[in-house]
DNA sequence: AATGAATGAGGATTCATTCAT
DNA sequence: GATGAATGAATCCTCATTCAT
């Protein structure tokens, strides 16, 4: 674990990261209350001291892997947003949130310690959330233009038709609900057509 | 902080209790990360061994702290759930989470802290949690019987019509959304007809 | 182990006695760091708080157990020591005593943990040892006025003669030597031999 | 206590042998029981955190000690154990072993704590004084099979002719017996004298 | 006399952070 | 820039002792 790689060295070439993905993997692991930098020090093969080269202190390496974290999963769940129908962009959004919070990875399961956190540090980490998340707002707000969304907050329908897409997959990865596709596609529906305005079908 | 008076001894008549509250407040202040020992001993105005007396040790006392949270929430929530039809008794469910959820009291602000942990204790947990909402998985297998609600795994119906509520009470709590009845009250009706299985209304 | 016969109460009638032999019976399993005054109420019975009705503070109930010990152990080594020749008294004492240190009771296993102490509060105790062990030093001057025994201060001939006889004892108790009736006489008369002042044999 | 002169630092080069110094000294003046790692860090002037670095706790700091000690003691009794005849050998062994346990060093008063010890983490200890003492057991085994010691378990004749020596040290060293060289002697040819076969000696 | 709940000082251990090399 | 030994405050927990009942 002390042996890096040329490769890796490359991918991984600045310290700041290392450190970074050290971090993540063992507040997946372990929680955040399980992080200590000597940890995060050998986990990263650099000497503690040299963490504080990069990062204040153990704040300010949390804070900025929150930012890194949500960094990642904006732009995982939010890739290729801007394609096709409405529907088929809030499906595809909704669907990838869905995949991605089943997952066991590092970045996932880390993500996963902060989003509850007690309310500190907040501001920064909301400013860059709005901003991340700014084309799911969007989205919302042309739903609503065009007479086909509730108008409603976005946030609100953030919570009503996208937060059941993370519960969903946090039941799923703690072995709760066993996974089936079918039921998941017409969940995803049933979020979908929550927060439509109900079509006083004269069919 | 050591006058006690008189009224307060008959309420919080004895030092478990006085132990549990001081503890859940700290933590709804300062997360779980936060509380020591020490603190909750101030805090609650004993000498720290005798914390010691009630609970074997810290993870006990968080333990016993979540098991008592989470039942103070079950409690508040259910209360009366058993009353009129289907509907009235899920809306009475949403409705009293939504507001059990915007309050900045203790309870609530350390139950938001339970929620997302590391999977840790989470057996004893678990099954309390099933417990103490059967009623709320009654309800959802009573209308999936009747053929009213959408036959899919109640956890994926809680999911969808009941996280909703929780995650809109967050948001108003920390001054995110501004708190509009209306709005309220159809995001709440847009959780009951979510769920629901669409009748191909010939109307 | 509360519930205490009526005979039981007559031979240990006095609280000062059960807490005795309590603290005795743990400080044989667990050694005298492991020594603690609630164990000893709860193995004796009682109130933490009776204790120092009957002991200043746990210093003192040491201290009076290592007397009490030391008595017993006197008392049980000595008994019968004047009859018969120098001889068979010096063997039966030689052989009580390599068979107490032999045994695993509370009183022999706590008696060898305060043998050697860090020297404080001695003064107390080497009175008494001085006062209780009075007959086989004078065995030892006995022995010497009659020519029979080395000119040497008694403590040691103490040390040549009798702690074989327990160290003997030790190494069989912890495992270490297999028990054989006849080494062990022959021992004992080894360590008999040792002192006498040997006759130029005209044999 | 923070200032170390150079010399000292050279003597006492590193913290390990400073901590286990300290600990020695400790042990010395107050006995096991009054062993604290604060005490132990203050008395070898280092922070309490310190020692952690260099032992993983206070059980791996106390047996290390034991094991240090131990080889202290053998080394210094076994010094030139196979020069001259067995009688030679035996007597300065004796002698040496005797003269040690007289003082009242650091090294000495606290092997003294660990020897009757209650039997915990001993199979190491006791490993390694097999190994230490082994020239001795080597010795008794000699003696034996030239037809010149008694037959008996070596452990047996150690004790019949060794532990006198300690005791008796002992004795002088808490000022129960004066020291008399000639008595010495004497008590050490005694106990060479008392493992002997008797040669029915047709003198 | 007896109780046992309560105390709080003291102990072992951890860990974020510093700084000489 | 990097190191990692050293620091010492903070943490959890124990336990001798007290005292109101």
């Amino acid at each position: 674990m002390n042996e890096r790689s040329f490769i890796f060295d490359i991918i991984m070439h600045n310290k700041y990261d290392l450190i970074l993905r050290a971090a993540e993997k063992i507040i997946a692991t372990g929680g955040i209350q399980g992080l200590s930098m000597q940890q995060v020090a050998t986990e990263a093969g650099v000497a503690a001291g040299t963490i504080y080269r990069y990062f204040k202190d153990k704040n300010e390496l949390i804070l900025e892997l929150r930012k890194d974290v949500l960094s990642q999963v904006a732009g995982a769940i939010l890739a290729d947003h801007d394609l096709g129908t409405l529907e088929q962009r809030f499906k595809r959004i909704w669907m990838k949130m869905h995949n991605y919070g089943k997952q066991r990875t590092s970045t996932n399961l880390s993500y996963e310690q902060y989003a509850h956190l007690p309310e500190s540090n907040t501001n920064e980490i909301r400013q860059l959330e709005m901003e991340l998340f700014a084309p799911l707002q969007q989205l919302f707000e042309e739903g609503i233009k065009q007479g086909l969304i509730q108008p409603l907050n976005p946030r609100f329908l953030y919570a009503i038709a996208m937060e059941p897409s993370m519960a969903i997959a946090r039941s799923i990865r703690r072995g709760l609900i066993e996974y089936n596709e079918k039921d998941i596609t017409l969940a995803c529906d049933i979020c979908w057509q929550a927060i439509l305005i109900p079509t006083t079908s004269t069919n």
